[in-house]
RNA sequence: GGCGACGUGGCCAAGUGGUUAAGGCGGGGGUCUGCAAAACCCCUAUCGGCGGUUCGAAUCCGCCCGUCGCCUCCA
């Protein structure tokens, strides 16, 4: 199995410590989820399915930087506590990534609640000269690192020379990056060796992976655009705080969800969250949309996309209808392969998701032949799993007023033609408080005697009906079945 | 200005030196069906441009054109 690393710039063979120590960025909770973190979270939730599917154990470790800038700010604007903002958003959080299927990490530790661990680097850091100190504030000293930079290929003398930087004359050097900053007045702070303040951006990171995971990880990932700074500087920190390299054996970092001509972002303002996305689309569709890109190439989100992928995902649902115990079991070990194979090289889950739409197609085939399936959809439905996939259609609930409309239309169409008033005026009595559920099977029996009778126009009407209201019928030798359009 | 990524069929998207260039969506034709739907079968690209390396390139090198990201908060 092969993981590229941003750090080697190639594909290196995963050799992991056991368990996998897997730690993701998380967000800072100051606003709804986006479709990026959609992105970001689903792609490292298929990296962690897969690598438990292939028997890894796996030890996975996501933060939440719950005290920064933003959050103060939009606390002030909301007028609600900080605390009370970032649990609600914290919960947030959860609801929309379980509404993706994101399996839940293993331990979500809060900046705010680990701050002892990250006064202690800071400190270490101060003691053994790698972090100077500026009235309240500490800085990281990037020039004690020579290898600063290594993750995001630049040199400190190229960086400093065209950045749009606000010098601050006191640091020794600009790139210099606020380890603690002193307490502003009014905002939440916390007592340090310094006096109040709270921590910088980067430090977090490193205390939380260093508490949880050790000062070895295997896996970190996140988004492509927190290469550097921040994970440039967590880098520096931790491994001038453990004396202990590389921090990371396998950087992991996902491209980035594009809108349109530029990135989504929040400070763009172009965003679509997690819950309007899901409110349109299935979590299957999403993951399939997501997932049939491959991680490290930039997504551009398009309804069209996200469409074209819900009809695919209803063509893998619909592979997985139950089928009676056939004859000869189809030979599905190949696709099997295939999939590990495509997983193995770097997650190339474009091509595991190409396997699956091949071995659904093998699976109608056989049942077309009446062939043994058990085998066949019980792989379809296990690889499907390790990308995430459901297989449910989650909808709303239908609304029985229309279906109510319909089938009263169609029983006064049918008082004109005689043979079905009596048993019209039976069903009609039968459906009166039904569900939309009993209604649409009440307009399938009627259709079924109405084609019997070769009554197609009526028949045809019904069905068109039921079309418009979001219901789709199929005519199949053991019966009509209706099911829920996409 | 510095660093990096990308440009494959109508749309999306794998492939990155050598049999017929995956897969999805869409489109066309067929089978099935009263008609549909679903499903299956067939068809629908020579890989941004130019030049080079090679027996052989979408795949390596150079130049050009175009798009995007990072360098500041960001998954």
């Amino acid at each position: 199995m092969k993981i590229y690393s941003t750090l080697s710039g190639r594909k290196e063979e995963f050799s992991p410590h056991d368990p996998v120590r897997m730690y993701v960025c998380g967000v800072t909770p100051y606003d709804d989820s986006h479709f990026g973190h959609a992105l970001s979270y689903i792609v490292f939730d298929a990296v962690r399915r897969y690598l438990e599917f292939r028997d890894y154990r796996v030890r996975h470790v996501q933060n939440f930087t719950d005290i920064d800038d933003k959050i103060i700010g939009r606390a002030k604007v909301r007028g609600v506590p900080v605390k009370e903002l970032v649990d609600g958003l914290i919960a947030d959080y959860f609801k929309d990534m379980d509404s993706l299927n994101i399996l839940r990490a293993h331990v979500y530790p809060r900046v705010t609640e680990e701050m002892p661990q990250i006064i202690d680097m800071v400190r270490g850091l101060v003691d053994k000269g790698y972090a100077y100190q500026l009235g309240g504030d500490i800085y990281f000293r990037v020039r004690s690192r020579p290898d600063y930079g290594k993750l995001s290929r630049r040199k400190l003398e190229e960086m400093s020379a065209g950045a749009r930087l606000e010098v601050d004359l006191a640091k020794e050097h600009p790139m210099d990056f606020a380890l603690w900053k002193a307490a502003k007045p009014g905002e939440p702070s916390w007592e340090s060796p310094w006096g109040l303040g709270r921590p910088g951006w980067h430090i977090e990171c490193s205390a939380m992976s260093l508490r949880y995971l050790g000062d070895a990880l295997d896996i970190h990932g996140g988004g492509q655009d927190l290469i550097f700074p921040h994970h440039e500087n967590e880098i520096a920190q931790s491994e001038a705080f453990t004396g202990q390299a590389p921090l990371v054996r396998y950087w992991m970092h996902n491209g980035l969800v594009q809108l349109g001509e530029a990135k989504m972002s929040k400070s763009l303002g172009n965003l679509v969250t997690v819950r309007e996305a899901r409110a349109r689309y299935s979590s299957d569709a999403i993951r399939l949309f997501v997932l049939s890109s491959h991680y490290r190439r930039p997504l551009t989100y398009s309804e069209e996309g996200l469409q074209s992928m819900e009809r695919g995902a209803e063509r893998l649902r619909l592979a997985l209808r139950p089928s009676p115990a056939g004859g000869a079991a189809i030979e599905v070990g190949e696709h099997r392969q295939r999939f590990i194979e495509a997983m193995d090289d770097d997650f190339n889950t474009p091509q595991a998701v190409a396997v699956l739409f091949e071995l659904a197609r093998e699976i109608n085939r056989g049942r077309e032949e009446g062939l043994g399936l058990t085998a066949a959809l019980g792989d379809l439905r296990e690889l499907g799993g390790v990308l995430g996939l459901t297989f449910e259609k989650v909808k709303g609930a239908l609304q029985v007023a229309p279906f109510r409309e319909l089938l009263d239309e169609t029983l006064k169409a049918l008082a004109v033609s005689e043979p079905f008033v009596g048993e019209a005026a039976e069903v009609a009595l039968m459906a009166k408080n039904s569900s939309p559920d009993e209604c649409i099977l009440e307009l399938i029996e009627l259709r079924k005697r109405l084609r019997a009778a070769r009554q197609w126009a009526l028949a045809d009407r019904i069905r068109a009906g039921l079309g418009e209201l979001g219901v789709s019928l199929e005519d199949t030798p053991q019966g009509t079945v209706w099911r829920r359009a996409t």
